[in-house]
RNA sequence: GGCCCCAUCGUCUAGAGGCCUAGGACACGGCCCUCUCAAGGCUGAAACACGGGUUCGAAUCCCGUUGGGGCCA
């Protein structure tokens, strides 16, 4: 079997295109078969090579391979115009289709009329007989009779052929309609499992007439529901970021994005992770739901950081290290060092972007502390325990969490206040804030010099504000 | 407007006539754990759009209504 991923490349890998694209090659991989990539570039006016570029880096991030396309030639439409026009003068010499020269205005009056008596617009068929040989050539339809679509997700779909008209395969310019390359596309493609959204529906009743007229065997369809922004409206970009590379860029893993847009329409029972591996494994076109789904972005979130949990520091300080450097932060770091650091943020974040705002106090001190917090715990009584701290912390221990642990517990019962006291004074001190990974990881992290220093500077402030 | 698709908690979904007192997950609330925040564990609230059939029995099948989406311009 072969299936194919046909992007338009009128901007970015936009969620729902590789929503699709996805399962087009989860299948794909499931059946052993091949998964093509063709770029419709037929619209030259929106169609660019960065976009083309774009979309291929959006693919190889999400780590969804195709066997034949890009950069091998004869995989955009541009380069195919003979295919079509050897098929459309085909179709035109059996018969199939004929040329017509009706009047574009004529046309729309008549579109007014039908709508007026509240009927389908069907072109009336008027240049059939007339054997002209130049203008659009239009695909001959059965005028009764009905095409009903076997659509592997939902079912057998009939479509009266009343409803259909004439279609217009070539325009009288010589440039080929949407609905016409496709199908020659897929046909000299081998093409044999069209898996698409769901507002190609409406198309493949045309499209399936035109393979019968042009010989081919029609292929199996899928056509796989759309994905809606929160408002139930087709997901676009007033529902905020929709191209893949958006979300790389807010720090999502692909394995996250992966596993997300496939449970987005297809389940597997209660479970919720699954590898890629597993995906392929378990993944069939029957367990896609006919539905639309809503993009949520909290799962995505949640989803994201069970895959940050489950990675490991070394990896994460890796794909850490751009949004590091973006922040100017990390430059020179001993990875060691890094990979400790990023096991203290993991389970604290819900993407790259966030761990790095979480774990910023480990680069750099804090320009300010938390007012309230500020507050609360420096006052005269916080800067004796400050001084205090600074005091047991310059020489005793051997800097590791454990023994800070038990340093900053036997002072506080010496003090006669709880450990939470001494850590929140501490933390604010240290961080700027009230929440943190566990403490004495912390400071074991900074180190005895850079501890004391910024305790010294807390110090200070107190004293500063006083 | 015509045609087509869709309809289970707020969201993603399980459910293919009796297993349903409708299950899981996200989000939300509570409790536990705990140096904070998380993570984790336990727990709570939360849905079969509506109306007719079919059937001993319907979330599940059929019809209609309503609502949402798409295609054609």
């Amino acid at each position: 079997m072969r299936v194919r991923f046909a992007p338009s490349p009128t901007g970015h890998l936009h969620v729902g295109s590789a929503h699709t694209a996805l399962f087009n090659w989860l299948y794909a991989r499931h059946h052993g078969g091949a998964f093509i990539l063709r770029i419709e570039d037929t619209d030259r006016s929106r169609s660019t090579d960065d976009n083309i570029a774009s979309i291929i880096e959006a693919l190889r991030w999400l780590d969804i391979d195709w066997d034949e396309g890009p950069p091998t030639p004869g995989y955009r439409q541009t380069e195919r115009f003979d295919l079509y026009r050897a098929q459309a003068q085909h179709l035109l010499a059996a018969g199939g289709a004929y040329y017509c020269d009706c009047p574009p205005e004529q046309l729309e009056r008549e579109r007014k009329a039908a709508e007026a008596r509240k009927e389908t617009f069907r072109y009336s068929g008027r240049c059939r007989q007339r054997g002209l040989t130049a203008g659009a050539l239009r695909l001959r339809m059965p005028d009764e009779g009905a095409t009903v679509v076997n659509d592997l997700i939902h079912g057998a779909v009939t479509f009266e052929h009343r409803q259909l008209d004439d279609w217009i395969l070539v325009r009288s310019d010589g440039t080929p309609t949407y609905n016409f390359s496709v199908v020659v596309d897929d046909v000299t493609m081998g093409i044999t499992h069209v898996i698409r959204g769901n507002d190609h529906l409406s198309n493949t009743p045309k499209q399936i007439v035109c393979y019968e007229a042009l010989g081919y065997p029609v292929p199996e369809f899928a056509h796989v529901a759309m994905i809606l922004g929160p408002d139930r409206s087709r997901l676009s970009k007033r529902h905020g970021a929709t191209s893949i590379q958006a979300f790389r860029d807010a720090g999502f893993l692909p394995e996250a994005m992966v596993n997300y847009l496939a449970r987005l329409g297809w389940s597997h029972g209660d479970q919720e992770l699954f590898s890629r591996e597993e995906l392929i494994e378990l993944f069939d076109i029957k367990d896609v739901a006919p539905s639309a789904a809503i993009f949520d972005h909290s799962k995505l979130e949640w989803l994201n950081q069970q895959y940050l949990k489950r990675m490991d520091g070394g990896q994460l300080a890796q794909l850490a290290a751009p949004i590091l450097a973006a922040a100017g932060l990390g430059r020179g770091r001993d990875p060691v060092w890094l990979s400790r650091v990023m096991d203290t943020l993991k389970e604290r974040a819900r993407t790259l972007r966030e761990l790095v705002e979480v774990g910023r106090f480990y680069f750099e001190r804090p320009e300010e502390y938390e007012p309230k917090a500020a507050a609360r715990l420096f006052t005269a009584e916080g800067a004796r325990r400050l001084a205090l701290l600074i005091d047991e912390l310059r020489t005793k221990g051997d800097f590791e969490p454990g023994s800070l642990e038990q340093l900053y517990r036997d002072l506080a019962s010496r003090l006669g206040v709880g450990l939470v006291d001494l850590a929140q004074l501490t933390r604010l001190a240290i961080t700027g804030r009230t929440a943190s990974p566990p403490l004495f990881e912390v400071l074991a992290l900074l180190g005895r010099e850079e501890t004391a220093d910024r305790l010294r500077a807390a110090l200070a402030a107190i004293g500063g504000e006083r």
